[in-house]
DNA sequence: ATTTTGTTTGTCCATTTGGTAAAAATTGCT
DNA sequence: AGCAATTTTTACCAAATGGACAAACAAAAT
């Protein structure tokens, strides 16, 4: 049995820094340009090697973008996870959005990337989505709920709050062109006012 | 000098009809797959005509791409071109969240092709935004921040609402495929539901 | 009816793109 | 050093794609 990049645990020094190194520049590419729109030619070019090397590493163009999408997913979804069934309601969920917010501001490619994947019907982490991603959120809509029942949190629909928490957050990556147009030029402050405005909203929408 | 379907004032029947039939057609296969990752083809074979016929009508990708943009920018902003100074604050933005809504209900693709636009950096209405679309946000945040002057609405960065109740209601329309994987197979009270919700968040959260 | 104008089709082409195969070069190990 | 395994390069291919062109066809105007 030959030992394929792919299948084999043991991994060289070479082996790891140069999928490191593809996957940054997919990461690059990806986001700028979607899935069908970017080329392994200039992922490769990103990466500063050859088409066929890259394709050494990675022997489709797919399986870039899958693991791209894996590796991603676990970071996410990290604010969600740390949401505490035992901390204070109005405390976390102010914390959570101001997470989410950090990570659009910091991991801009990250969000698109998965904007993207999303928008075509996400074709490729379908089953992630329908899977432990549902099992997370129904998880913590669990306890948002449970927040609702004991008088803690004004009354919402829990699902629903945390689609309004991705979509305010992500916006900021997602729509980064449209916002920087409306905003004027250069609108460095865009993240310090965008934190000051969610957590007012958010605050005052969900005090008992 | 030659009548050409793009540069004459004077179209015929066919004229119109076709145009009419090829920007619907485009719409489906652009929303679905992004402007790179449609093809002529596609977009031909869903209006029932050859590549070249199609042609015919417009010269390239990109024209048949940026006629549907243009022409979809104004019904897209008609909600908010609505927002009455003269109105109550609350009904106001409770009437415009509730119309936004509405529109990813019933115009997702249309949502979706401007929201894969943006994505890829806003290359062909780059200009209506920072133009047109400018104008306009900066025109209703007066409004809004006019209200917030007069004690009618509780304090917020004007823009910012505005980018969130863009966020919130396309969501729905942007992010369906996340929609659906999350509240499960068939969410059909999912508009409804949302539209509960985000009344609720942003009335309280706005409420002076 | 004939000419002019508008529409459609068939054919073709250059480029781009995802991917392959095998040779050449490099690295790691003993 | 010398050998095997890994890595990189060169050359190549088939399919897909955006678009050009002229001939054939239909509709209007005269």
């Amino acid at each position: 049995m030959k030992s394929r990049a792919a299948t084999t645990k043991r991994r060289t020094r070479i082996q790891r820094e140069n999928e490191e190194l593809i996957l940054e520049s997919a990461l690059e590419v990806f986001s700028k340009h979607g899935f069908r729109g970017s080329t392994i030619d200039q992922i490769a070019s990103a990466a500063g090697m050859s088409k066929p090397n890259l394709l050494y590493y990675f022997r489709r163009k797919e399986d870039i973008h899958r693991a791209l999408l894996n590796r991603l997913l676990d970071t996410w979804l990290a604010p969600l996870r740390a949401l505490d069934p035992k901390g204070d309601p109005l405390p976390e969920i102010q914390a959570y959005i101001a997470r989410k917010l950090e990570m659009a501001r910091d991991y801009p490619r990250e969000s698109r990337l998965f904007a993207n994947e999303i928008l075509q019907g996400a074709p490729h982490i379908g089953d992630e989505l329908s899977g432990p991603l549902k099992e997370l959120v129904d998880e913590k809509a669990k306890v948002i709920a449970s927040w609702v029942d004991e008088g803690r949190l004004a009354p919402c629909h829990p699902h629903h709050l945390i689609f309004s928490i991705w979509a305010t957050t992500q916006h900021y990556a997602d729509f980064d062109a449209q916002v920087r147009s409306v905003l004027g030029r250069a609108a460095p402050a865009r993240f310090a006012d965008a934190a000051e405005h969610l957590d007012a909203l958010f605050m005052r929408g969900l005090a008992p």
